[in-house]
DNA sequence: ATCCGTTCTTGATTATTATCAACTCCAAGG
DNA sequence: CCTTGGAGTTGATAATAATCAAGAACGGAT
């Protein structure tokens, strides 16, 4: 690994409280990577060898049964995926795909699990992750069993105009199916809760989301910070 | 807390690993209490005081949303429930009800952070049963967006059969509609649920079940270890 | 036992969502 | 420029599940 690129690692989130030897211990075998998009990272079933973060870019966690498939999670960036299966060293639950170009951290699973026993401060961190991962897989399932698609896609784009700084015009980051999965909807669902949309004065054009009338998107969707705000 | 109370609770998967003075922190303001069932433990939105850990009975994690309400988790001993609130000194997400009378061991927040930071082998359980919990609601969220209601009810009973013994007759140990939220589904879907497995020789006598046709329920079920199996 | 409140079931209806099929649109490659 | 394949949309239909209403069964209390 180049020395500028430790120097970025090494103020990362999950290693920034660590011991210098722990540090050690954990980028020995660890590197960074380039992945374009469409690439495979991990495949549920599998032995979890690595755990991933997230330098830059979008990945997709998916999980299938039978011939069905969804999306559980999209994780960007400094956010890690995987962890419980690394902590646990068990079968990753999940596969992930890399849906635009990015850079991933890869750190080898056996030393991570090594220093959490020795370092009180990187396990915290990793406790923290995964505390965060919990809460995220909480809010998500919250969010199915409670609202109907129509309302998940309302809290979506009022979630993603907070996100894009509130200007209440922005862009679909992903494929509409993708976005669907996420969802928990078929694709020919989401087009028709669009369509619906336009009745609340939301305006769709690719992927080019104009809400012109906040309020009535905001009633429909009624945000709670419970289910909506990932740092609560 | 006496000390035939103190022996038990430092056998605890979470105090095992621990430090002798962690020990003496964490149980300092900690006590063992037993709970009627309908006791309110915690409401969601609330400041995660406590962590809470179930020494025996059953607890349910509930969540809410305008007028609607769901069970997100049943945890039964030796689990905790809202650590991963705890750990990040955030606001619970759940509210947990007393499903039957329990004994529950409620330890203090702020030293569990504060001992989380020094001492590596508590850390490190906690992160353990953070990941055991993450991946059990991954695993919901995967029964949930994946199956149909009726498939979810036929891969419940596959499940409590194995925890029960694999006898193939065994009680439904809660009332049917706690059973209907856990699976997301309104109580008279499941009592149709019910009537619909009839065809696949499932006999329903109250909380009683007995299934005649075993193949015939796993065929439909299609039980998948990386949704089904807590350890796996 | 009888009463009462609750849970559970069943029926009728509606709401929600998936599925299948056809068609449009657009972008990449020849 | 045309072709081609995938994404997205729209329509028709079916499957799935919620809601509302009424009755049956159950469990405690008296």
């Amino acid at each position: 690994m180049r020395a500028e690129e430790r120097e970025e690692i090494v103020r990362h989130p999950l290693l920034a409280a660590c011991q210098a030897e722990t540090l050690d211990l954990l980028l020995q075998g660890a590197f960074v990577q380039r992945f374009p998009a469409h690439t495979q990272l991990t495949r549920e079933g599998e032995k979890a060898d690595f755990l991933y973060a997230v330098l830059s870019g979008a990945i997709e966690l998916a999980a299938s049964w039978l011939d069905r498939e969804t999306t559980i999670a999209v994780i960007g960036p400094p956010h890690t995926f995987i962890v419980a299966a690394v902590a646990l060293d068990r079968l990753y639950l999940q596969s992930a795909r890399v849906l635009e170009p990015s850079r991933i951290l890869m750190l080898p699973a056996a030393p991570i699990r090594k220093a959490m026993r020795t370092d009180a401060g990187f396990a915290t961190a990793i406790a923290e992750e995964m505390a965060n991962a919990y809460r995220n897989v909480a809010q998500e399932l919250k969010n199915q069993k409670l609202r109907t698609s129509l309302e998940r896609l309302a809290n979506w784009l009022v979630h993603r105009d907070k996100e894009t700084g509130g200007g209440h015009r922005f862009i679909i980051p992903f494929e509409k199916k993708i976005l669907a999965a996420r969802l928990g909807m078929a694709p020919e669902a989401l087009s028709r809760a669009f369509a619906t949309l336009v009745k609340y004065d939301v305006r769709i054009d690719g992927a080019t989301v104009v809400v012109k009338d906040w309020a009535a998107l905001e009633k429909l969707a009624h945000p709670d910070p419970l289910i909506d705000d990932e740092t609560i």
